[in-house]
DNA sequence: GATGAATGAGTTTTCATTCAT
DNA sequence: TATGAATGAAAACTCATTCAT
């Protein structure tokens, strides 16, 4: 898990304080978030910081470097969001915890949105450093976390069991992810207008997108 | 249309020898189609076509005139082929349409990969010109497109009436959006694994999520 | 005299019909005025004309042959202008017909504003092609006008005679020249502001700075 | 002073080796007493410095920066010129002050040509940054400057009391102004010739100018 | 460990000029 | 004669990266 962070980041970054240590993870967040990866501009993220260009290239090798050290980050951040949220109390049944996984992630969006905008950026941003395997270990995270919340949810016949799983976590993906990028950048929402609705509006929006995965568009 | 505006005052870019032209328009939408806009170089462009930098600008006005000469071109291919593929013959079903448009997706990104993928780059990169216009001129899957669909089905019982038909709307986009990104990326699918499927196996996976769109994933 | 002509304008530029000849030259005489010679574009020039830019490179050698053209233009404007005025009726004092050739110049500016412009940029444009002749030749001719005119004033007791005549010239053109300068563009005056100054008030101006040039500043 | 704001956010420029620094600003200096400001070259900069292109870019935010950081150190040395030359001693006449001034302007011209250079530039060259503002700066010879000395030299009797102060300082600033402008560019002077001028016959001149300022041309 | 000056290839864009048609 | 496509050098400016102090 930690042999990652060795290539990305050198000792020199660790031995730093902790406070000096964490203004440039943020600064380097918030340049990767508004301008994505080859966009982002070391001389902004120093400039800001107040630091030399040298120190930054003491603390990581690279422009990449820092950049992936930026997104172990927040694939860790996901983790934690993801795992903690939905499983405590325990789910009573498998589309309250959708429920509870897509409510984390509007949290997540909240209290990392500069993180949630760079992964955006990642998705379709070529020249990305390891990007296929960035994106596939967040979506492959999802499989890994849903796959077997499915196969239990289809053995408790929560879930149809025509279904494989694939398809199954498919939509639940494609409907949350759909769903949070709306929530983050309100002009790709296709008109939901997230960015003014009160949290009880955001419910019930979310409460009926439930209901269509649970019951489907046609009237039963 | 307007193009006219979009290249240079004077005619110099529809005057050329149509192979030339092809082949200018061929390697721009390449380039655009790898790198996004900003990350777009137009010498790569003219390395690539073995002509001069200056060449490229007696075509065009500048890059933006160029990206905006080649998303003009995407929306009319988009256009036609959502217009040609589903009525006709007249859709029976509203779930059969559905089906139908996606199916039209996949072929347009069978014929027109690199015009695909710049779209997916403009859906996430800002500093794109005119990105939120370019965005929602092509969101015809969306509100203005299946809105009336939408209203249609309800009125027919072919969809549930005591949905909204945002929501409708929003987990069909979703789904198709996503699928066809998937289907254009194979790394984004997360592990359906369309780039080596049979066409037999991707109508059965289409027809699993029309499926689920209709009946939900609950058991019935 | 047209000896010059032969090398700055090809035969092909006679040629032309005479209004094209003049909306050619209008052009060019309107873009150099703005940008001065390095700052012209032919560009400009061939967009605004609506004709092709090879066809420039037929009527002249090059920019340099254009703006050769066009400066001569100039001079023999400006020595049409200074010759003609002054001398008709005779004048009847030299002091008078130095405010006759002022006013000749005021004339020539409300006249060939642009021609003024080029002038002035050329006065101050290094890379002007040939510039210090240029200058010359209306420096000298200033000189040469003026010479004699000052001669025959001291012989006729109209000026002092222990000037040497340089000096008179000399005085005569400075003032003229920033005068003129001053009328053409406002922001260089100084303070002085003729740009919303009627004509009684321009004259009585001059009538002031005659007076300065016959009598001096102190109190006789 | 302010010009921190003109060279960069980072004190790169200041902190320079200081005979590096001044090899900089002297091929500034003159590649724009050359070219004036648009005609500039930042590459003959570096090219002539032997030093590269992203350097300059160190220093200085741009273009416009270095120029005005070239332009603000010609402001302070003509403050210093034009402040200890006539005051010092106490000038007894009003024309022999106009005469310290004028020569003040000779060695200014003498010690600085190039940077004298650079403000007749300015003075002709439109779409030079500040260049209104940078002119009135500088424009310390007309209304501000002489024009309460002309007010002084009225009430003391030294000047007619019929001429408005305009008029006087508009002569005044004419004649010294061209006069300098010949000194420094002898293609200029119409043949007055100073080029090859000794210092006594150049005195000589400015002698004859001031008589002519005083007394006028004609005879008493 | 921290600095920040130096670098040079990279970017988009403009322009005068040539030349085949 | 007229055209206008082709050219390539030049412009201003940016950036990731290196390295001596």
């Amino acid at each position: 898990m930690d042999s990652t962070i060795l290539i990305n980041e050198k000792n020199t970054f660790r031995n730093l304080p902790e406070d000096k240590r964490w203004r440039i993870i943020d600064a380097a967040v918030h340049e990767f978030a508004r301008n994505g990866y080859q966009g982002a501009s070391l001389n902004n993220i120093v400039r800001q910081l107040g630091i030399a260009k040298g120190s930054l290239y003491q603390y990581f090798k690279n422009k990449e470097a820092i950049f992936l050290f930026i997104f172990e980050r927040f694939t860790n951040l996901v983790r934690l969001a993801v795992k903690d949220a939905p499983s405590n109390p325990a789910p009573d049944n498998f589309f309250t915890m959708v429920k509870r996984v897509l409510c984390a992630g509007i949290r997540f969006i909240d209290q990392h949105p500069d993180y949630y905008q760079i992964y955006l950026k990642v998705l379709f941003e070529p020249g990305v450093p390891n990007r296929e395997e960035l994106i596939s270990q967040v979506r492959l995270f999802s499989q890994e976390y849903f796959g077997p919340l499915c196969q239990r949810a289809k053995d408790l016949g929560e879930i149809r069991s025509d279904l494989d799983d694939q398809t199954a976590v498919f939509v639940i993906d494609a409907i949350m992810d759909r769903f949070l990028q709306g929530y983050a950048q309100s002009y790709l929402d296709g008109g939901l207008g997230f960015s003014k609705i009160s949290a009880r509006q955001l419910e019930a929006k979310i409460d009926a997108l439930i209901k269509v995965l649970q019951d489907g568009l046609s009237p039963s």
